[in-house]
RNA sequence: GUGGAUGUAGCUCAGUUGGUUAGAGCGCUGGAUUGUGGUUCCAGAGGUCGCCGGUUCGACCCCGGUCUUUCACCCCA
């Protein structure tokens, strides 16, 4: 045999029976975020790296997929950039395009170009394939799909509340169970802020994210390692651990962080947001945790996680509020809010949780089995009729031993199987076999649509 | 990006302290059974032992490199 050819490294086939899983879930998400008055949209694989860099922070620059220029483009460089051997360098010289990272860049960098076309508040929604060069894990891909829903244009609290109600709705529609964790960055600015270390508030919020992976006492040593003082360190202690009902935590939290404006208004957002859930049909539990933090730094508001409570796994879906992502691009004092459902994850947790609904409208229902040429010419017509009907059917093209066409149906799952030979034809009518019972019948052509429709 | 593991038939995996012809199960093909499959029985095909190089009289096995997959860290969906 020659070489085997093989993917990229963390890059996947999906086979058929692997796509009819997917687009269940996919079709799931697409009804629901419609259901809420989303609408999609797409936008190119390929980004400019102007609008990619700088965008998810150094380590995010350096999991971007760059692509190179087309054409002569080395013979342009100098000689000395060439000498230099410096790849940061030499990339901007030799790549202006990247795959892209994400789809809430894009989508921002999408309004702030159509802004003239859109009407605010914009609601919409993006299922597609986003590229990261990090080294794959389980459940960790360099290509896996987002699916993205965001309102850019409104600041109401409402979205956040409408965005945790499409989460309740797409998981119960996967018979999945979920905890929402709930935080707001500005509870974590105002935390920074009252220990006396707001300009450390990333590193602060990074480690605190780690809390229950590492536990305390790594938290505060890595805590201590990015230079936080002991005294911070000491007034953080009882903010970390806080506990209770969400209602118990917002009351302490209004105690601790009463001198901090930053921090109040999160509180507030977030007691705002419990308010309306409180009154609304939310079954998935949804709970304050302070620890949450994600690391993506242009959320500015709420920060949401999902987790599956059945088994121990990355998160399956999360989102913030940015308040000024389109700034970037020079659209000013736009606000957004927008999750991301990991489908790629979700389809590992089905899969193990052995949640996937055993019927698929996807599949063949029925087979017509090929005796030969007279056989078929009876056949094709009726055929149709069935398709025409919505019933998915197919004929084994050709005539060819039993045994193998028997086999195939059975490979391919096909509940029935129909067989018209010479006594068939005679009567004008058709055998239909159940595959699963084998029980066999004869019908005319329309009892068989009736039957199977 | 850092550190560790892994790679043998289409799939899941045995195996050899380095010695001539590399094994099983499943799958595949054919037959028992040319209008009745998923069970059973019989037979058969299929492997440059990831790739490149080194050590050796001799390498699937030892060494180096490389790629794949995977685990932890980093980060994240």
């Amino acid at each position: 045999m020659a070489q085997k050819p093989s993917i990229p490294k963390g890059t996947r086939d999906f086979s058929p029976v692997e796509m009819v899983k997917r687009n269940y879930i996919f079709d799931t998400i697409k009804e629901v975020f419609q259901l809420y008055g989303f609408m999609p949209i797409e936008t190119p694989s390929m980004e400019n790296l102007s609008t990619l860099m700088g965008k998810y922070g150094e380590e995010g620059d350096k999991l971007l997929f760059k692509v190179l220029n087309s054409g002569d483009f080395i013979s342009k460089v100098r000689d000395e950039q060439l000498q230099e051997r410096n790849s940061v360098k030499l990339t901007t010289k030799i790549s202006e395009k990247g795959l892209r990272y994400d789809l809430t860049v894009p989508f921002a960098r999408y309004v702030v170009q159509h802004r003239n076309d859109i009407s605010f508040p914009f609601k919409r929604y993006q299922i597609q394939p986003v590229w990261r060069a990090d080294r794959p894990q389980k459940g960790r891909y360099r290509e896996f799909y987002q699916c993205d829903v965001d309102v850019i244009g409104s600041n109401s609290l409402l979205n956040e509340v409408e965005l945790i109600q499409i989460v309740d709705e797409v998981y119960r529609r996967l018979q999945l169970n979920v905890v929402v964790k709930l935080n707001n960055r500005k509870i974590l600015a105002g935390i920074a802020e009252i220990i006396g270390e707001a300009e450390k508030i990333i590193d602060i919020t990074v480690a605190i994210d780690k809390l229950d992976k590492i536990g305390l006492e790594n938290v505060n040593k890595e805590l201590a390692e990015k230079g936080v003082s002991a005294k911070a360190i000491e007034t953080l202690q009882p903010i970390i651990l806080l506990s209770g009902t969400n209602a118990e935590k917002a009351t302490k939290l209004k105690e601790l962080l009463a001198d901090s404006e930053v921090g109040m208004k999160g509180i507030e957002e977030l007691e705002t947001v419990f308010n309306y859930l409180d009154s609304l049909n939310v079954e998935t539990e949804v709970e304050l945790d302070l620890t949450l933090a994600r690391g993506l730094n242009y959320y500015t508001g709420a920060i949401f996680e999902v987790k599956s409570k059945d088994m121990e796994f990355g998160s399956i879906t999360g989102g913030g509020r940015y308040d000024d992502l389109t700034g970037i691009f020079g659209l000013k004092d736009v606000s957004g809010v927008g999750i991301s459902f990991g489908a790629d994850r979700i389809y590992d947790v089905l899969e193990q949780m052995n949640k996937f609904p055993e019927e698929t409208a996807a599949t063949t229902k029925v087979l017509f089995i090929n005796f030969g040429e007279k056989e078929e010419l009876f056949c094709l017509p009726i055929l149709s009729k069935l398709r025409a009907n919505g019933i998915n059917a197919e004929i084994y093209p050709a005539s060819q031993k039993m045994k193998k066409q028997m086999t195939y149906a059975n490979n391919k799952n096909i509940p029935y199987v129909i067989m018209v030979g010479e006594t068939e034809m005679e009567e004008g009518v058709v055998s239909l076999k159940n595959m699963e019972t084998g029980d066999q019948e004869k019908l005319t052509p329309e009892q068989l649509i009736e039957k199977l429709a």
